[in-house]
DNA sequence: GCTTGCTTTAGAGTGCACTATAAGGAGTAT
DNA sequence: ATACTCCTTATAGTGCACTCTAAAGCAAGC
């Protein structure tokens, strides 16, 4: 009595819809997904791991073309290893750009916000 | 001899396409422009700050709705100054998870970068 | 055996934020 | 006066990332 997880199942899991579990599979995001007698898609641990990671990597706007190749370089195996982390670290570097420029308008934003507070006081 | 900022200028002035920034003010993001006798565009420097915090708010991924509304509540004067704070206190606290789970998703592509750092010193 | 409810696929549609095109007007240069 | 280069408007097109629809298959319950 082996856990088999549906579309549905994963769809809970990771929060993705079924709509971009399937499309995620079609465009190579997913490696192929393994079936059931019926056809069905038949989803493993180790398939959960692969969507949470690429999550991740979608939730700091890695566009879906570098996703892409991060797959496809995962489906090729070991070899591929240094490859791999060579795009991580780079999207790494994009991360730590994001954040700080996250940080920076934050800054703005919270100086226009002391400006309004004055207003309001001296309209008090 | 007063200096006259054509969209040209404002262009390169923001980084914003002459395209764009047709676009933002046919929408609302920008108050209407003033205009010279044939009808061209003539930006102030209040423009040009206008443009720079609004691109910030886009920077921050405050939907163009969003921003709409905090135009049209400076245009509506001082008595919109408390709404318009609010307005932004509550981006601000967006901004403030989008850094946080950056962080948290850095983390994890950095546990990944490790890891295949180990899997290469083990296959020299 | 028929309805309900799941699944499959291919392909169409959506929403956002631009980005480009087309048609025409005005100012300057030759 | 004609070409060039700017500007204007309205409207059409693009790219990304989904999101949904349509048509059909299978399987359990009544």
């Amino acid at each position: 009595m082996e856990k088999t997880l549906s579309i549905q199942n994963i769809s809970a899991i990771t929060g993705l819809s079924t709509y971009t579990l399937r499309y995620y599979e079609k465009i190579g995001l997913l490696s192929a997904i393994e079936r059931d007698a019926n056809g069905y898609r038949k989803y493993s641990m180790d398939d959960i791991s692969c969507i949470d990671f690429l999550i991740k990597l979608r939730n700091t706007d890695m566009p879906i073309s570098e996703i892409k190749k991060f797959s496809e370089l995962r489906r090729q195996g070991n070899s591929t290893v240094t490859l791999r982390r060579e795009l991580l670290e780079n999207h790494q570097e994009n991360v730590l750009n994001q954040i700080r420029e996250l940080e920076n308008n934050l800054t703005k934003i919270n100086e226009k916000i002391a400006h309004y507070t004055k207003l309001e006081e001296q309209t008090n």
